[in-house]
DNA sequence: GCCAACGTTGGC
DNA sequence: GCCAACGTTGGC
C-alpha cells in the first residue's frame, strides 16, 4: 500500500470539514505531476492531510475510497479526481518546521517541491511522521 | 505583503 | 521549439 500527502488550505477545506462530510471528491488539481500521483492512488492507500497557508502542519490521516476518474470541474478533460475519507486526526499535528528539522524527512517530496499539492510519501517517511504525531 | 519556485502561455 | 513574460502557490 502506497502513502501520499495532500495539501489543502483549511480556510477552503479543512480536515474537520472532511470528518464532517465523511468523504469528499478531491478535485481541482491542475498540475501534471500532482495528477500523475492522483492516478497512481489505489483504494485503501493512506494519505496525510496537510494544512497549507494556515496551520502548516499534517493534521490527519485520510484514505483513498475511489480511484482516479475524470475531474468534472476540468473543462479540458485532462485532469482527474479521487475520493477520500477521513481515518483519524493526529493527536499532535506535525508541523512543517518539525518535518524540516527531521533528518529522516530530508527527502520528503513536499519539502523538496513545496508547491506540489499531491506528493508521495515513502513507508519510512510515513512511519517517521506518525511517530512524531504521537 | 513579499518573494522564490515553478508551471504555462504566447510571440517569434 | 525556444524563451521571456506572466500567473499561481505557499512559506516567511
Amino acid at each position: 500500500m502506497a502513502h501520499w500527502l495532500v495539501k489543502s488550505e483549511p480556510t477552503k477545506y479543512s480536515f474537520a470539514d472532511l470528518e464532517r462530510d465523511g468523504r469528499t471528491v478531491w478535485d481541482g488539481v491542475r498540475n501534471n505531476a500532482a495528477a500523475l500521483h492522483l492516478k497512481a492512488m489505489k483504494v485503501g492507500d493512506e494519505v496525510f492531510f496537510y494544512h497549507s497557508q494556515e496551520g502548516l502542519a499534517v493534521v490527519g490521516v485520510a484514505k483513498v475510497v475511489r480511484e482516479a476518474f475524470p475531474d468534472a470541474s476540468d473543462p479540458t478533460g485532462r485532469f482527474v479526481a479521487v475520493e477520500v475519507a477521513p481515518v483519524r486526526a493526529l493527536k499532535q499535528p506535525v508541523t512543517l518546521g518539525q518535518m524540516k528539522a527531521e533528518p529522516a524527512l530530508a527527502g520528503l517530496e513536499m519539502i523538496r517541491q513545496s508547491r506540489l499539492s499531491v506528493s508521495p510519501v515513502s513507508d519510512d517517511q510515513w512511519a517517521t511522521i506518525l511517530r512524531m504525531a504521537r
